[in-house]
DNA sequence: CGCGATATTGATATAGATCAACTAATGTGG
DNA sequence: CCACATTAGTTGATCTATATCAATATCGCG
């Protein structure tokens, strides 16, 4: 199913076959969409949100410099823009990072399928509060951490999500983020990013090249980023390596 | 009514007298909370949310080296842990700034009332989606802006979120945070944060004093912040001054 | 009155930005 | 398939915003 990784690994992941195919019956057909490509702007009236089923994707706001904030990076199982069902409309915008295959849930069709089953309405609710967690840890990331620190969150933090939908493999996940990019998702110049990035090396906690993460030592690399992953709230705490 | 000013200004208020009196009536009687109090801490599983009347709250994580960063400032009208609804167990501490007023709404009589009216799940969806976009708007002061910046765009949402409550006189509102909690929530320590202060005091754009925060050029300090209210959601954009 | 919390100011240190050059890979049109 | 352009990564030199350390001032309060 298309849905498979939703929530997959999540408390409250209790979905009943009935829900997981009420879910199912409001996507469309997957679609595919060419990396590094605006999805939506700030300011967009949506009216239907965006499951993303392979690829990367992110959520970000542009500041007056023309530097852009990334807020948010999303992963294959992720809903992109479900706070855009309540919200009705877009602060910030959403692009693709990768090459990427999504399928859409029209709103009013996500309107007839909570009022029949109200669980699936919370479940879907939880799965958007799990989007401001990770916002509010990567306030914590930006406002107390130091550039070391901020890179070693952020990769610990991908590595556990994508670990949880099967995306790990011998310690290593895919990775289409540039330097700039990760600047721009810690608040750091590429230039800096670059130094940083070879002092995780030395230091034999992670690896980052061709596109690819190799976690050298999970554990200190968690620890120098203060990583702790109860906010992403997973069924149980420990990582399957 | 004690929920008044739940959602005060905010597009997609428009709750019926049945809706109203919905929430009203699983609220708990009013309790009075003194300044400076933990109420709730990481990782404590949640069964009810407290509703705010009056004073301010905030929310926020700790560092390893013991400095907190605050992640949300909760003004009268808000519903200061509702995510916990969903998420049933919290990832961040809470605490009250100021002395404050609050109601209970027991999470199983909020199931209840959801399940009877629907459509008063998605408002109360979309105010906790209100914090997740306020949350997108912190990361980008951290990640994008400096100093001046920061706490020139805290400020006004701060007047605009009180604005939307009535709680704006002669362009003065109040304001219990000490410099140092202002620098936990802007990542600035409170040296800097009161030469920061100066700074926008001596351009004639606000001044901070006696817990009173008194807007002299709410225009230009908004471009100073790179201040844009879309984020929060008011059903015009248009400040009553 | 005196003590803890808050605010203010000055001197110095430093993490990360900025500027600049160069290399390595990737892609593209002729 | 090559010549050349473009993008991404790397390294060095210098600059600057903010942290840090330290001292003093002020305020509210028991």
């Amino acid at each position: 199913m298309l849905t498979d990784n939703f929530l997959r690994g999540r408390r409250r992941r209790e979905l009943s076959d009935e829900e997981k195919e009420a879910i199912e019956s409001v996507l469309t057909a997957p679609v595919t969409l060419p990396r590094r490509k605006v999805v939506t702007s700030r300011g967009d009236v949506v009216t239907r949100s965006t499951f993303l089923i392979s690829g990367f994707m992110c959520r970000y706001m542009d500041g007056a410099d023309g530097h852009r904030q990334l807020v948010s990076i999303q992963t294959p199982g992720d809903f992109v823009d479900l706070h855009g069902y309540p919200l009705q409309r877009l602060d910030h915008d959403i692009a693709t990072l990768s090459e990427c295959t999504v399928a859409y849930a029209p709103h009013d069709k996500l309107t007839q399928i909570i009022e029949r089953l109200p669980h699936l309405g919370r479940v879907l609710w939880f799965s958007t509060l799990l989007d401001a967690a990770m916002h509010r840890e990567w306030i914590f990331r930006l406002g107390r951490l130091d550039a070391v620190g901020r890179v070693a969150h952020m990769l610990c933090e991908t590595y556990s999500r994508l670990d949880a939908v099967g995306l790990v493999e011998d310690n290593s996940f895919a990775w289409p983020l540039t330097q700039q990019d990760l600047g721009e998702a810690c608040g750091l110049t590429s230039v800096h990013v670059n130094r940083t990035l070879r002092v995780l090396r030395e230091a034999g906690m992670v690896e980052v090249s061709d596109r690819i993460v190799t976690m050298m030592d999970f554990d200190r690399l968690a620890s120098t980023g203060e990583f702790q992953p109860d906010y992403l709230y997973f069924d149980n705490h420990t990582r399957t390596p």
